[in-house]
DNA sequence: GCCAACGTTGGC
DNA sequence: GCCAACGTTGGC
């Protein structure tokens, strides 16, 4: 099983909003970006475990947990001209864009933000820390995962 | 609202 | 294939 961080900003889609959906599962669509495309359709396999990341908010850091409930399969919402994520250029016969299914598993009693992300010397490799990095999708180690789960049990 | 970082686009 | 222009991300 492998483990990953997916950002989101949650005035678009919050933690609460996957925990309040019908089986709290959510395709994750709307990415139009080739290394996160190629991580849902190749690498994201069903039962591993998400960090799920609130962006563009006060504090940023880690709300919960999902995980990956179906793998990889066609973004239709590239194909609806309606839709703010249209690709006139993906072809239903040819998808260019792919998306995941995630289901929520818990969410943390306080988030962990960016600074105490940022704090631990343990975590000065994660993929999402580093400068520059606008992937919203990430590969997190083991090591990683584990760090930021006790960093959530700290926490008063 | 600002702006640094970075991906994408398109002219050449 | 280069690179300037442009759009987006996301912390601050």
């Amino acid at each position: 099983m492998r483990y990953w961080l997916m950002k989101t900003e949650p005035n678009e889609f919050s933690i609460d909003d996957l925990a309040n959906r019908p089986n709290q599962v959510e395709p994750w669509d709307g990415v139009r970006n080739y290394q996160a495309r190629n991580m849902m359709r190749d690498e994201m396999k069903r039962g591993d475990r998400i960090f799920f990341y609130h962006s563009n908010s006060r504090p940023p850091g880690i709300v919960g947990i999902a995980e990956v409930y179906r793998e990889g399969y066609p973004d239709t919402t590239a194909f609806n001209p309606e839709d703010r994520h249209y690709d006139s250029k993906s072809d239903p016969d040819a998808p260019r864009w792919f998306r995941v299914d995630v289901r929520f598993v818990s969410k943390f009693q306080h988030k962990v933000t960016l600074d105490m992300l940022r704090a631990q010397p343990d975590l000065v490799d994660m993929a999402v820390l580093r400068r520059g990095n606008r992937l919203s999708i990430t590969p997190v180690t083991e090591r990683e995962w584990s760090c930021v789960l006790k960093l959530a049990d700290e926490r008063p």
